[in-house]
DNA sequence: GCTGAAATCACACATTA
DNA sequence: TAATGTGTGATTTCAGC
């Protein structure tokens, strides 16, 4: 059963803040917020218990570096019946190749994003993971030329009310 | 002009270890690895100021989290100069609603992915802009219905021989 | 929100290969 | 000579008040 929280304007600045860069010191972060130490390392605690971040990584840009590349790949199912779509998420979810996948409506059930090092890479993953997975009936792959942005940042609005979101706990 | 650098296996743990969770002390990291607290905390400024490491950020789930709605937006220009494609895409790094902007062939120049609050602010977005924006010829939106995964993290192999790639500096 | 103890970070230097 | 490990002081985190 899911609880709710709201995040105030506190909560929603120091969101904007560590999802920029979250190696700030607490300290930093709280001058720029006018609070104390203590109580802006209490809030980062909050909000990660709470679920609101989900996580604290380190991203590299593989594309920057000149590794691996990137292929859309559009997948319709055989079956749609609930478990078999929760079966294809499962696989998608264990497969490190794949780095999105959504459940779209259209031509096809599902929309891949998948990081492969090179097109025979690629090639081993389809058949393995896809073509090789019994449950689908077609698919169609792109191949984008360019990632011109990737940000994972959300843009909290800093001015308005009490914002209520779930959270796990 | 690009420089270039490799990273061996012990960069590759650590790129592993760093993308699942940047908060760990690296006190426990060398441990993983078997080396000793410094030369860990050195292999990781190494990695950040060659730009290996792009960014270190906290994550938020929004869908979890039941916060605002994704659009997939595909955009063909009236214009494919050279300068017409960097504009347009200069414009979408400075769009918050903007996460990921891709150049791709086939029917449309442009696939985005949007992040929005809601679907009024969707179209408020389309309109500013997108349509209003004076080179963009169609486009198109789907709306996925559920983000089954998402991962920035990339699976280095950590058995293979040094690894070579570009870096910024 | 403040203070102090514990942990972590980050440096200079010695050591090894 | 370049990279790793050791020891130590400065910062930061974090609990109790």
């Amino acid at each position: 059963m899911p609880q709710y929280r709201t995040l105030d304007k506190l909560d929603r600045k120091l969101l904007n803040l560590l999802q920029k860069d979250n190696q700030t010191p607490t300290r930093v972060l709280a001058d720029k917020l006018h609070i104390s130490q203590p109580t802006c390392l209490r809030r980062i605690r909050e909000l990660r218990e709470a679920g609101v971040i989900s996580a604290e990584v380190a991203m590299v840009d593989s594309f920057a570096l000149g590794y691996g590349m990137l292929a859309f790949l559009e997948v319709s199912l055989t079956n749609q019946a609930d478990e078999c779509m929760r079966e294809f998420e499962a696989r998608m979810n264990k497969e490190a190749e794949v780095m999105q996948c959504y459940f779209v409506s259209g031509e096809y059930d599902y929309f891949l994003v998948v990081h492969v090092i090179d097109m025979d890479a690629y090639y081993q993953f389809v058949r393995r993971a896809i073509s090789g997975s019994g449950n689908v009936r077609h698919f169609h792959s792109r191949f984008p030329m360019k990632r011109a942005k990737f940000t994972t940042r959300i843009a909290f609005d800093e001015k308005a009310a009490e914002l209520p979101v779930r959270t796990g706990k």
